[in-house]
DNA sequence: AATGGGACCTGCGCGC
DNA sequence: TGCGCGCAGGTCCCAT
């Protein structure tokens, strides 16, 4: 779920509250969630070792720390930091800090990642990112839609075409933008693409200033939740009545993910 | 090139 | 009541 305004709410958040703590000792719960590199070079790597500096790269939480590693986080749909930690929960990871605070890393389903890497740089999925919206000019956008054939969604949702939108904000975008999720890319017309590129942008601000959306897991790192939710206009708003035209809310399934429209509003 | 499906995971809500 | 099933979705990987 943790989507690009998600991520960036966590990681200003990291920044006000934990950037410069040490972290005195990590305890692993469930070693699932650790990808690289062992259990004992993952603890070991991290014990003693300050916090620096936070970066984001479209959905991936980057931690860079004083020994010159990195500790790279993609929360996937459940993954959360929460700080200060609760005292007992079920956290697959928990950072002991020089606060005297907890860090806690929770997941439900086990499908986040944690890496600790010499340079992060090098992460195959790192690599295989390209700008996302803020790093893109409206003309570069338009090119990049003129000769790709596939559904608009879908390749709204393809980080290797542009990084940080998942299911519901490309809902939400494409709703704004007036522009129906089956569209094929490269027939939208100079003005729904300049339309669109407009709604990617300011959508993801928005989000970002009301601290992402609280569905499912995601919480902020207080614990608390992201209040851009009140604002969806569409996702998982099936059968709801338009807030534009009145008109019922459609779900379909496209590329296997549930897809909110309105079928009036969106041609 | 584009598309579809499965895999990874677990908890929840639904129907029977 | 309790069980089985579909669904939630970010990403990779394979097949067509």
């Amino acid at each position: 779920m943790p989507e690009l305004p998600e991520v960036e709410t966590i990681k200003r958040d990291l920044e006000k509250i934990i950037v410069g703590k040490k972290i005195i000792e990590v305890c692993v719960y469930n070693p699932k969630v650790i990808r690289e590199p062992s259990l004992s070079g993952f603890k070991r790597g991290l014990s003693g070792v300050r916090i620096n500096r936070v970066l984001r790269r479209a959905k991936v939480l980057i931690l860079e720390l004083s020994n010159g590693k990195s500790l790279v986080i993609h929360l996937k749909m459940t993954g959360q930091l929460v700080y200060p930690g609760l005292k007992s929960n079920g956290a697959r990871v928990t950072f002991r800090l020089s606060s005297g605070e907890n860090l806690d890393f929770n997941d439900q389903r086990l499908f986040t990642e944690l890496r600790l890497l010499d340079d992060w740089r090098k992460l195959k999925f790192i690599r295989g990112l390209v700008p996302e919206p803020k790093d893109l000019t409206s003309d570069e956008f338009k090119d990049m839609l003129s000769n790709k054939k596939t559904k608009i969604k879908p390749l709204l949702m393809d980080q290797k075409f542009i990084s940080g939108i998942g299911n519901l904000y490309a809902a939400e975008i494409l709703f704004r933008a007036k522009i129906n999720p089956l569209r094929k890319a490269c027939e939208l017309s100079i003005k729904e693409k300049e339309g669109l590129f407009c709604s990617m942008r300011d959508i993801l601000t928005e989000a970002i200033y009301y601290g992402g959306s609280s569905v499912d897991d995601y919480v902020r790192l207080s614990g608390g939740k992201g209040e851009y939710k009140k604002y969806h206009k569409v996702y998982a708003r099936e059968n709801k009545p338009c807030f534009i035209c009145k008109a019922l809310i459609k779900r379909i399934a496209l590329g296997g993910r549930g897809t909110y429209f309105c079928p009036k509003c969106q041609r």
